[in-house]
DNA sequence: TTTTCACTTTAGAACTATTATAAACTAGAA
DNA sequence: TTCTAGTTTATAATAGTTCTAAAGTGAAAA
């Protein structure tokens, strides 16, 4: 994903892509694998890979811009940090969880046979399935 | 489960009978459903089912210690709190991310049909499936 | 261009969930 | 009954996140 890109991308979703925007968003968008991060972890990347310095909240305030956006979406890990995740697609994930290493498996990689009816009047939004990996 | 079925739970986990844990633990575990609750939601409910009162303290040094003994385990829900949950054998939830409420799947009422094989050395521990609810 | 201003960044305060501390209390062995 | 290790408790500390409001800036309008 080219600078143009990045802007286009900022642009259609009602951001104004300010130094710290599109630095951040080439950060996460341009690369060809997935990347799952917390604040934190981004926050020290940024530091380590970039020239410029990043107030922590602009760090909050992007990234949460950018799901709003639909640019990224939220992982359920546990303890207590918020993850994040550059695929938002439905998708599924091994996760080792000594090493908080997440990994993503594609939608049709898991196919499931059956499943129980959604409760009352509920419906079914979509499935999502961790594996748990051990050594 | 009564009360000296109790005691024995806790005696057997190496965890004095005191007055909180017992009480505690009558609310956690003398049900016939599951329960899935956070040490917020848990105080707020002991608060008003009981007459004693508890230290935050207690109930979150009370639900670790059950935790660690395998009367409890943990959930992974999105937000920020930690999600505990009686029923420590493998199975599926459905969750209403509107209202957080979470309803227990029996493990054998999803079959899966296909996964991908753990990568390098690893291996799978469990699989957890989420059908996220809507309206 | 320059001006203007809504949007953005920022440092720090505030807030929320959780864990640590250490003094007072207590279950239960002796 | 005495004794003590284990437990509870109030409170402080910490960690992750959100809020605040002042300073800065992108880009539309003049
Ligand atoms: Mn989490
Ligand atoms: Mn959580
Ligand atoms: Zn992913
Ligand atoms: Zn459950």
């Amino acid at each position: 994903m080219k600078k143009i890109d990045i802007f286009n991308k900022l642009r259609t979703s009602g951001l104004r892509p300010t130094k710290q925007r599109v630095e951040i968003a080439k950060f996460l968008f341009e690369r060809e694998k997935t990347f799952h991060f917390t604040v934190e972890s981004l926050n020290k990347l940024l530091e380590k890979k970039t020239t410029s310095k990043f107030a922590l909240a602009t760090i909050y305030n992007t990234v949460h811009a950018f799901k709003n956006a639909g640019h990224l979406s939220e992982l359920e890990v546990k303890g207590n940090k918020t993850y994040f995740d550059t695929n938002v697609s439905n998708h599924h994930h091994f996760y080792d969880s000594e090493t908080s290493e997440l990994i993503d498996i594609d939608e049709k990689e898991v196919v499931i046979q059956k499943i129980p009816k959604a409760p009352n009047g509920k419906k079914i939004k979509n499935i999502e399935v961790f594996i748990n990996l051990k050594n």
